[in-house]
DNA sequence: ACAATAATCCTTAACGTTTAAGTTCAACTG
DNA sequence: CAGTTGAACTTAAACGTTAAGGATTATTGT
């Protein structure tokens, strides 16, 4: 009931607390009888191990390993892609014994949370800086992964190129008006048309640089894309999707080909062109962004670019672990060609 | 760079430890101007406040609340349940300024992971028995959901009631045969159908309640359900949901009923039932549990119990925090009849 | 002017470990 | 048999804090 310590334990034997320490941690610094004896003692008493946030203070190392989320915790950990990345980023730690910390952007200074592991994935680009800022001062290992940070290592995909690659497929496959569902353009939390093509900039890198993809594919194919029929969304989820979805798909004259910045936004605008009676493919083609499982499983079946989330987690758990943080590395993706384009 | 401490702030300032300590946290114990200096002297220094791991030692907090997942980490997050509860358990710690701490199953016997959290929330009934036993042996304050275990507060629902009721209605509204899909009756990694109703009381009580439930409803309309007709899946997920739907929906006679214990299997089983050029609801009705999203979208909307997961979070996290852990709550859920039945 | 009170800062002892550096003593070496 | 080795254990000093209680001044009331 009380907590039993090392030192509790120790009296309680007669022998030192290094000896009982020992009995856990270093089993060729003891006989193994007395060992033994330690052990099953220990075990009659319930005590469960040496206290692990003195044995943290003492060795300076905690086996931890913590996410830093950009976005909140209850979002990330619901969005597919965040959610595959995690996925990959625990199956390489549980496999080394370490353990792993999701840690989204809270205020809190001194959290405990905050400084005990030994290492930290950084994903997206995290709004709070003051965080991160922190998280970098204490010059533990890191990694970034969908996001660059000077001299933090990191995992990415090259967003411009499949965005072109996509798009330009798409612009093949159909003529006439296109528009784009971009996700998190703009600052606003509403979603909103852009109004000239140099307002972008200053947001989420991976959503501009898809969008430079799309841009240069419409260019070089002679098609217009103007910053009118790019909407931005400001949350991944279906509810802001299917509202940008509403508003693109009740112009005059309709667009027949939706760039999607995202699956999710894909299959919401998809729900969307059910309601409102539109055949996919034949009146309406669509692509989406980053390979969720739901994409493949949709009716009709989602073309997208399957970013392989979860090997970006496996990817960047792997690098720090190893401590080769210096890095940046850049993984493949596969377009997948289906029905809905 | 090098890493500061209250101490070296200390001499460095010309200043005692405590006082440098008091600056952060007890601003009443010194003069206004030497905390403003102190202060500034250790943002200059890039101290980003006291040693979380030191401070948690000494003063036995954490301000950490840990989740003990039954399944592991990987899983529980991408399930939408896990997901849905974890996402309330989260709105109500960042509100109380607490830290989140994911816990699966690992083995790690002095996880520091483990060791640090002041309370924890324990979801489902966890297989590494191992584990639960040290953390309940810790004393720490705890509260168990979807599960229940002696002596410690609980969240629940009544899935007894809620099964019978459901199944009562989807059998009111489809005669023919029945044929139930059940989430992790049987010990099994594989698809497989039950051989007798007695098999199935040693594993997951949530399971076995519902199927209770579907059993009592079909005996009290003298409806035949009998133990081939049920199939035991092994995992939450579309993948296991449709190898069994396809096994129940390619039977002579094929049945026109399904009753799913969750709404992911449902939705499997749906998937299987477009393949099969069958038509819901004239050709097969179905019925899920859980209430997720992705059921209120699905074509035709899937009718199904839900329970609210994240009021379930919410609940078991306010009484944590209060001190309140000896309650055993129930849940209320509700019918939500749509057109799969 | 003097005790009492208040404000401000310091000393010291924990919190529960780990680990380098002893100490003891039996066993081995040549 | 002196000298060396090695196994088995102990001592003691950290790790970086917090918190109770002291010490030193400045402020107040009478």
């Amino acid at each position: 009931m009380a907590n039993v310590t090392l030192k509790s334990l120790a009296k309680h034997l007669g022998v030192s607390i290094a000896t009982v320490s020992n009995a856990f941690n270093r089993p060729d610094q003891l006989s193994a009888d007395l060992r033994r004896h330690i052990l099953k003692e220990s075990e009659k008493l319930g005590f469960t191990g040496p206290n692990a946030t003195a044995r943290s203070l003492r060795t300076g190392r905690s086996d931890m390993i913590a996410i830093l989320l950009s976005d909140t915790l209850e979002y990330s950990i619901s969005d597919p892609v965040a959610n595959q990345l995690i996925k990959g980023i625990a199956e390489v730690l549980q496999q080394q014994g370490k353990d792993m910390l999701l840690l989204s952007g809270s205020k809190a200074v001194h959290s405990t949370a905050e400084a005990l592991p030994d290492g930290f994935i950084i994903y997206g680009s995290p709004k709070n800086h003051e965080q991160l800022e922190r998280v970098i001062q204490s010059g533990k290992p890191m990694i970034s992964v969908d996001c660059n940070l000077a001299g933090i290592g990191s995992v990415n995909i090259d967003n411009y190129r499949y965005a072109y690659d996509i798009a330009r497929y798409a612009l093949q496959q159909q003529a006439g008006k296109v528009a784009v569902l971009g996700l998190r353009l703009l600052d606003s939390n509403r979603v909103c048309r852009m109004q000239s093509h140099e307002l972008y900039d200053q947001n989420e890198a991976i959503s501009r640089r898809r969008l430079d993809g799309y841009l240069a594919a419409a260019a070089d194919l002679n098609r217009e894309l103007s910053a009118e029929q790019i909407w931005h969304i400001p949350v991944n989820n279906h509810h802001y999707a299917e509202i940008a979805a509403r508003e693109a798909l009740t112009q005059h004259p309709r667009p027949t080909l939706l760039l999607c910045m995202s699956d999710r936004i894909a299959l919401g605008a998809m729900s969307v062109a059910r309601q409102l009676g539109l055949k996919i493919p034949e009146d309406l083609k669509l692509v989406g962004f980053d390979g969720i499982e739901e994409a493949e499983r949709a009716y009709p079946a989602l073309t997208t670019v399957a970013q392989h989330s979860d090997e970006k987690g496996r990817t960047a758990a792997r690098m720090l672990l190893a401590g080769d943080v210096q890095q940046d590395i850049l993984l493949e993706c596969e377009l997948r060609l289906r029905t809905s384009c």
